[in-house]
DNA sequence: ATCGTCGATTTTTTT
DNA sequence: AATCGACGAT
C-alpha cells in the first residue's frame, strides 16, 4: 500500500468535460447528467437497479479520461470490497491501467489505510491490531466481571451496544462524563466500564470498528497538517450507498472536503516538498467535489447508527448541491417494480419515488406457504431444481432470510436435496475457535502490546498454563508496570514450578524469535506471511497436537487450520509485498458479501442486509411472517417496523425475473416449535400480482393443493421408527429426541449400498411411495431422481435420503 | 490443570 | 438447539 503523492496542477480544469462519446453510450439523460455535472456537491438518488455503479464508474472514468484528476487524487467508498474490487475493474475496462493509483475502498479499509501511516501521532504505533466485535465483547467481558457492572442491569452486550452508538455520534468517555448524570450509580458504572474499555484499547495498541472511523475524523480535527495532506490530495470523493453512512463517517467526509486554509498549504507543501496545489483567490486550496449516491428507501442500518437524514439534509449540509433522481429500473419486471412499489409506499414519511421499466410485465410472484420451515424449504428446494432444469444456472439463485438462524432448515433439505448451494457470512471460516487461535499467534508476533491474542493462545495447545498461572503473569506484569507479554519473558522470576516456567519461557521465545522475523533489522526484508504462520505453528506444534487428538473434530480443526495456511499463500501470492499487517487488516475487514464467487455454480444462501446491492435472476424471500419479518426485536424501536419494510424493500428488488415469496404455519426456534402468523407486509401486494401455490388461508383450511409431507410424517409411519430401524437399534428403546435431531445431516442413515435403478419403487418416510426415475453420480453423491405418487417429483441425496426399496 | 457433566441462557441485522 | 459457565472428579 503505497502513498505516491503526485505533481497536482492536473490540465483542463476550465471549461466542460467534453467526454468520449463511448462513455455516454446508452445512458438515459438523467444518467447522462450525473456523469457529466461538474460543481462541489452532486446527490444521485438512485432508485433499486437503476445503473449507479454504471454512473459512478463511467463519472470516475471520465475524470481520468478527460485529465480533470490524476487516479491518485480519487477517493470512491463503496459499502464492501467485493463492490470496491468491480468498480475498480469497471473503471479498468474504461480507462486502462490508469485505474491503479485510486483509493477505492469502503470507509473502514480507507481509515485503517490512514491510521497506519499516522498512528503514531497520537500514541499508537503502525502494528496496531483491530478488534472485531467478538474481540471487544472479550474485552469487555472482563471488565464487567471485574467490575461485577452485572449488578447494575449491565451485560456485555447492553455495554457494547452502548459504547459502539456513543462512538459512532463520536462522543469519547470525556464528552460523555460532561453529561453524565453523576447521581445514578448506573450511570457511573457504565462510565467506569467506557473508561476502561478505552484505557485497555490504547494499551493494548489495538482499534476497535468504530474507533477506524472516529480516531480518524479525531486525527483530522487535532492535527489540521496531517488532515491538510489528505484534503490536499483528495480532489474527487465519491460516496456509494450513502443513505447507510452513520455520523461518523459523515463527519469524515465533511472533514475530508474542508478546504486548506492559505498558511497550512504553504506550509505542508513546503514542508513536504510536494508541487503547489491550485489555489482559489484567498490562496487556500479549495474542498474537494464530492458526489453521493443513495437511496434512502434502501436504507436498513439505522441499527448500526446510519443516519438517513445524512442523506436528507444532504442539500443544507452541502449549499449549492445538485440532486439528480435515477427511477427507471433496469434489472426487474414491472409486476416485481410494482409489488415494491406498492409496499415501499407506505412508509410515509419519504419522497415519493417510483421505479418503473421498459421490460415488460414478466411472470407473476409465488407465494407458498409451508406447514414448517422444513416445509417450505422443501418447496424452495423443489422449486429451484424446477429452475435449473428450465436453464437457469445456480449462481443466478438466490435465498434469503432474515435471521442467520433460519439457514439450518434450509441447509438440511438443501443437502438432501443435492443442491450445491453456500451460505455467505453467517458463521465466517475467520470465526471458528481454530483459525482464531492461528490468527491471535500472527496477531502475537504483529502486535506485542496486545494482551488479548496472547491470552488466548497461552494455552493452546495445552502447556499447562492455566488461569491460575495467568493471573499470576498479569499480576507482575501490574506490579512493575509492563506488558503481559514482557511478563512471559520474566516467568523464571515469579516462583513457579518449574515445569511450567520451562513451558512460558519456550513459548515466549518461540514468539521472540519469529517476531524478529517479522521486524528484522535494517535492510533485511521481513519474512513471507505464510512463513511466519508456518513457523509458529510447526514451533508450538499446534496442528500436530489437533492431529494427535481423539476428538473426530480436532481432524476436522487442522484441516480448517491447514486451510488458512493456503490463504496466506495466495495473499501472498496477490499482493508480493504484502505485509504481515496487511493481511492481518484484509482478514479483519471482510464483508460477508466479499467471498461471493460469481463463477462458484452455487446457489447462494444469504441474510437481507447481505443481500443489498446484490442482484440475481431469480430470488426466494423466505420466512415471511410476523416476529420474523418485521423482527420482534424491531417492534419497541422507533421506525423499526418502517425499517423492516425497506429490508423486504431491498429483498424484493434485487430479483430480475422471478420472485418466490414464502413462509410457514410453525417455526422452530430455540428448540420449541411456534405458530407463525404471515407477515402484515404480504397484504401490502395486490393480490393479482401473487400466484399463491399454497396460501396461507389455504394452509389453514384442510384444502391444501400440496402434499401434506409433514402430516404424513405425523400421521403414517412415524419417522422416528424408521431412523431406528436405520440405525439399527432395539425397537424398544426410542432414541432420546437429541440424537436423532442430528440424524438427518449427519452420516447415521447410510445408504451407500442401496441399488437403485430407473424404474425401482421405493418409499419414502416423508413423501410415500414413488418410482424412480433416473440415478446419477457416483459414491456418497449419489443422487436418485423419483417421481411419487402424491409428492410429485424430487431428487434425492441416496446416501442420507429416508427411503427403502418396495416390491 | 484438565476433563466431563449439568444447567442456565439465548431473542436481529454487520463493518 | 447450541453455547457458555460453574462445579466436581481425576
Amino acid at each position: 500500500m503505497t502513498f505516491v503523492l503526485e505533481p497536482f496542477d492536473a490540465p483542463n480544469q476550465t471549461g466542460g468535460p467534453g467526454l468520449d462519446d463511448a462513455l455516454l453510450a446508452g445512458l438515459n439523460p438523467r444518467q447522462r447528467e450525473a456523469v457529466e455535472y461538474r460543481g462541489p456537491s452532486l446527490l444521485i438518488v438512485a432508485g433499486a437497479g437503476s445503473g449507479k455503479t454504471s454512473v459512478l464508474t463511467r463519472r470516475i472514468a471520465g475524470l481520468l479520461q478527460s485529465r480533470e484528476a490524476f487516479p491518485s487524487q480519487i477517493l470512491a467508498i463503496t459499502f464492501t470490497n467485493k463492490a470496491a474490487a468491480e468498480m475498480r475493474e469497471r473503471v479498468g475496462q474504461l480507462v486502462g491501467n490508469q485505474a491503479e493509483g485510486m483509493w477505492i475502498s469502503t470507509f473502514h479499509s480507507a481509515c485503517v489505510r490512514i491510521l497506519r501511516r499516522e498512528a503514531e501521532n497520537f500514541g499508537f504505533t503502525k502494528s496496531f491490531t483491530i478488534y472485531d466485535s467478538a474481540d471487544s465483547r472479550a474485552l469487555l467481558k472482563r471488565i464487567v466481571k471485574e467490575l461485577n457492572a452485572d449488578t447494575y442491569g449491565f451485560t456485555v452486550s447492553s455495554a457494547s451496544g452502548k459504547i459502539s452508538k456513543l462512538k459512532n455520534e463520536l462522543q469519547d468517555v470525556e464528552s460523555y462524563a460532561r453529561g453524565a448524570n453523576f447521581s445514578d450509580p448506573a450511570e457511573v458504572m457504565f462510565l467506569e466500564i467506557f473508561r476502561r474499555y478505552t484505557q485497555e484499547l490504547s494499551r493494548a495498541n489495538a482499534f476497535d470498528f468504530d474507533d477506524l472511523i472516529g480516531q480518524t475524523v479525531y486525527l483530522f480535527r487535532a492535527f489540521p497538517r496531517v488532515a491538510a495532506l489528505y484534503r490536499r490530495r483528495f480532489r474527487h470523493i465519491l460516496v456509494d450507498e450513502y443513505q447507510d453512512t452513520n455520523h461518523a463517517q459523515y463527519a469524515l467526509i465533511h472533514e475530508l472536503t474542508r478546504p486548506v486554509a492559505s498558511e497550512i498549504a504553504e506550509e505542508v507543501e513546503g514542508a513536504n516538498g510536494l508541487t503547489r496545489s491550485h489555489r482559489d483567490q484567498h490562496g487556500a486550496i479549495p474542498g474537494a467535489s464530492l458526489t453521493v449516491v443513495g437511496d434512502s428507501d434502501q436504507s436498513i442500518y439505522a441499527f448500526r447508527g446510519a443516519d438517513i437524514r445524512n442523506i436528507v439534509e444532504f442539500e443544507r449540509d452541502f449549499p449549492n448541491s445538485r440532486v439528480i433522481l435515477l427511477e427507471q429500473n433496469y434489472r426487474s419486471t414491472q409486476n416485481i417494480l410494482d409489488a415494491a412499489n406498492a409496499v415501499i409506499s407506505n412508509n410515509f414519511d419519504r419522497k415519493d419515488k417510483k421505479l418503473f421499466t421498459d421490460i415488460g410485465g414478466g411472470e407473476k410472484i409465488v407465494g407458498f406457504t409451508g406447514y414448517s420451515g422444513h416445509d417450505e424449504a422443501q418447496f424452495i428446494a423443489d422449486e429451484i431444481t424446477k429452475l435449473h432444469e428450465s436453464g437457469v444456472d445456480y449462481k443466478d439463485i438466490a435465498v434469503f432470510y432474515r435471521t442467520n438462524a433460519q439457514t439450518r432448515a434450509l441447509e438440511e433439505i438443501f443437502i438432501r436435496s443435492a443442491l450445491p448451494y453456500r451460505v455467505l457470512g453467517g458463521t465466517k471460516f475467520y470465526e471458528r475457535a481454530e483459525i482464531k487461535d492461528a490468527m491471535a499467534y500472527l496477531i502475537a508476533v504483529a502486535n506485542p502490546a496486545d494482551p488479548l491474542a496472547l491470552r488466548r493462545i497461552m494455552n493452546v495447545p495445552k502447556r499447562g498454563i492455566g488461569p491460575a498461572t495467568e493471573t499470576a503473569l498479569q499480576r507482575y506484569a501490574d506490579a512493575h508496570e509492563m506488558s503481559l507479554r514482557e511478563a512471559v519473558r520474566h516467568a523464571g522470576e515469579l516462583g513457579l514450578g518449574p515445569k511450567v516456567t520451562g513451558e512460558i519461557l519456550e513459548f515466549g521465545s518461540i514468539l521472540d524469535d519469529v517476531m524478529a522475523t517479522v521486524y528484522p533489522p535494517e535492510g533485511q526484508a521481513p519474512a513471507k506471511v505464510s512463513d511466519i504462520l508456518v513457523a509458529l505453528l510447526t514451533r508450538t506444534k499446534f496442528v500436530d497436537s489437533l492431529r494427535a487428538s481423539r476428538d473426530a473434530q480436532d481432524e476436522a480443526r487442522a484441516e480448517n487450520v491447514e486451510e488458512l495456511v493456503a490463504v496466506t499463500k495466495e495473499f501472498q501470492k496477490n499482493h508480493p509485498d504484502g505485509t504481515l499487517l496487511d493481511f492481518l487488516t484484509e482478514v479483519s475487514l471482510v464483508a460477508a458479501a466479499d467471498d461471493l464467487d460469481d463463477s462458484s455454480g452455487t446457489v447462494s444462501l444469504m441474510t437481507l442486509h447481505t443481500a443489498k446491492g446484490l442482484e440475481y435472476e431469480a430470488v426466494f424471500l423466505t420466512g415471511i411472517e410476523e416476529d420474523l419479518l418485521p423482527h420482534r426485536m424491531s417492534a419497541g424501536e422507533p421506525g423499526g417496523p418502517a425499517e423492516e419494510r425497506r429490508l423486504f424493500y431491498v429483498g424484493i428488488t434485487r430479483a430480475r425475473k422471478r420472485l418466490f415469496l414464502s413462509l410457514a404455519m410453525t417455526r422452530a426456534a430455540y428448540g420449541n416449535v411456534n405458530v407463525a402468523m404471515p407477515s402484515r407486509y404480504l397484504q401490502e401486494i395486490p393480490a393479482e400480482l401473487i400466484d399463491w401455490r399454497q396460501s396461507p388461508g389455504m394452509a389453514n383450511s384442510r384444502g391444501g393443493t400440496e402434499p401434506r409431507a409433514l402430516n404424513a410424517r405425523r400421521e403414517g409411519s412415524s419417522w422416528g421408527s424408521s431412523l431406528r430401524e436405520a440405525a439399527a437399534l432395539p425397537p424398544g428403546k426410542p432414541r432420546e429426541k437429541t440424537q436423532w435431531a442430528n440424524m438427518v445431516t449427519n452420516v447415521v442413515r447410510d445408504n451407500s449400498a442401496l441399488v437403485l435403478a430407473a424404474g425401482d419403487r421405493v418409499r419414502h418416510v416423508d413423501f410415500g411411495d414413488g418410482r424412480v426415475t433416473a440415478v446419477t453420480g457416483e459414491g456418497a453423491k449419489r443422487v436418485a431422481e423419483v417421481q411419487f405418487d402424491t409428492a410429485g417429483r424430487k431428487r434425492l441425496l441416496v446416501k442420507i435420503a429416508p427411503i427403502e426399496k418396495v416390491e
